[in-house]
RNA sequence: GCGGUAGUGGCGAAGUGGUUAACGCAUCGGAUUGUGGCUCCGACACUCGUGGGUUCAAUUCCCAUCUAUCGCCCCA
């Protein structure tokens, strides 16, 4: 049997309807924040993504999918969103349109060759946002606020906001030759990977969580006390911006992220669920001030998030969310051969006017008929065998009431539409929590 | 890349070195030749992830491999 590559999954009928959920609110969410979408190749050349993520960092040095294309090239396929944005933005010269500030969000694949566990796929799901043209932190709040309400419009609530600055180029290297300089006599007590990391990565020694009690890291130097002034002013108003918007944060002063090209503000947004397990972060995020001018483009600062869609739909698993109910406004029961001619002919008039219709093409029994159509969950089931045919009647039978009536054939539609429009008893889309007839 | 655990019908899940591989759910047929959801009866795995080895005999033991899962690393 042939069988999916490691590390991907299907999403088959029974689970996308979730995913079209989610896909939905993240919509509806940026349309509210007035972000448009965007959509890059999954693959690029493989240079971009070293010199974007960072040649030193995991996900460049042993997680990328490579090939070599029949021309000789070097490509990869995407393990991030924002280096294809970025490229983009650039080659479109999107950052000369009239608009002054480029509000962009994507969702899509994202590819890392990784060894997979749950809520960690070699192909994943990413939605994310990017903000090119402005430094000002209300942009960087307005960011915070708009992954936030990502989540809020899916009703998880139980999440956490850690945000920290590591401020401008001059502030992030004060601060690395500080920290280099704290840590020398010390390197020896740090553990085997962070002896690694003194060399290539020093920043992530910080959130070491195997290093993370001990007395070295609790007392090294933070990036927050090594800010220029103009990077504590730009945190210090994107701290009051968050206040006065009322979301809930905490500042994480070891926060630093594994990307190489942040700036200024870093963040991210956790969900307090078990079944995540260590995959709880949901979403990251910052500011990336000189990563478009890194890739030859003009000097224009941004911001940006990643959500992992995959966690998304986990941790809502947690909280029971289900995406919306599949149904079907009719099941058009046949009894006989000879009636599929006019059966036919009614079902094609019910579609034509919109409504969503299905049969049994296997000719099953009634009681089958019958299964099939509550697997389907139809509203309606239309009976019609010879009895009906030869009075031109058809019966049609609610499945919501269990009531049955004997009608004209070709009042089926109007008939349907008509109880359709009637309002229902059941509360189907009810958005208030509170509310005593949801069970 | 490293370490642990697991792999039996569509799903869940027993089981044993020896020849009919329990059971539950789902599905299908019938009782009920045209009104389902309850009940009863019946059907449903040339086969126990894949490949190889040990053995008279392997689903069972051994090795490899694949996949899943948990943790590490890292990240979304």
């Amino acid at each position: 049997m042939q069988r999916k590559m490691k590390g991907t999954y299907d999403i088959l009928p029974s689970e996308s309807s979730r995913w079209q959920a989610v896909e939905r609110a993240i919509r509806r969410v940026s349309k509210i924040y007035n972000y448009k979408e965007i959509r890059t190749p999954i693959f690029e050349q493989s240079e971009l993504f070293h010199r974007s993520v960072g040649e030193d960092t995991d996900i460049v040095s042993k997680e990328t999918y490579d090939f070599k294309d029949r021309g000789d090239r070097d490509n990869t396929l995407r393990p991030e969103g924002t280096a294809g944005v970025v490229r983009s933005v650039i080659e479109n010269k999107l950052y000369a349109a009239d608009i002054p500030v480029q509000k962009l969000y994507y969702m899509g694949p994202m590819f890392r060759y990784e060894r997979p566990q749950k809520g960690r796929y070699r192909q994943f799901h990413q939605f994310g946002a990017e903000a090119f043209g402005s430094n000002s932190p209300l942009l960087d709040a307005e960011m915070i606020s708009y992954a936030v309400s990502v989540l809020k419009s899916l009703k998880l609530k139980e999440v956490t906001v850690k945000i920290n600055s590591l401020g401008d180029s001059q502030s992030k290297e004060d601060y690395k030759i500080a920290l280099l300089n704290y840590l020398e006599p010390n390197v020896k007590h740090l553990c085997k990977d962070c002896q690694t990391r003194y060399k290539t990565n020093p920043l992530r020694i910080l959130d070491c969580k195997v290093d993370k009690g001990s007395l070295v890291l609790k007392e090294a130097p933070k990036p927050l006390d090594y800010l220029t002034k103009e990077s504590q002013e730009h945190f210090d108003n994107l701290v009051k911006y968050l206040d006065q918007m009322d979301i809930a944060y905490t500042i994480d002063k070891a926060l630093v992220r594994g990307l190489d090209y942040y700036t200024h503000t870093v963040f991210e947004v956790d969900a307090n669920v078990s079944s995540l397990g260590a995959q709880k972060t949901l979403c990251g995020g910052g500011r990336y001030n000189n990563l478009v001018n890194d890739l030859d483009g003009p000097d224009i600062p941004a911001v940006g998030f990643a959500f992992g869609i995959e966690r998304l739909l986990l941790a809502l698993e947690s909280i029971d969310y289900k995406g919306d109910a599949e149904y079907i406004h009719l099941f058009m029961m046949i009894l006989g051969d000879d009636q599929k001619e006019d059966a036919a002919k009614m079902i094609q008039r019910c579609r034509l006017g919109g409504l969503y219709v299905d049969t049994d093409f296997l000719d099953r029994s009634m009681k089958s008929k019958f299964n099939q159509a509550e697997s389907h969950n139809a509203r309606f089931v239309a009976i019609y065998g010879a009895n009906e045919k030869e009075a031109n009647t058809i019966n049609i039978k609610d499945q919501e009431s269990g009531i049955q009536e004997t009608i004209e054939t070709d009042q089926l539609y109007t008939y349907i539409m008509t109880k359709l429009m009637e309002p229902s008893s059941k509360c189907e889309t009810c958005e208030d929590d509170d509310c005593d007839d949801c069970s």
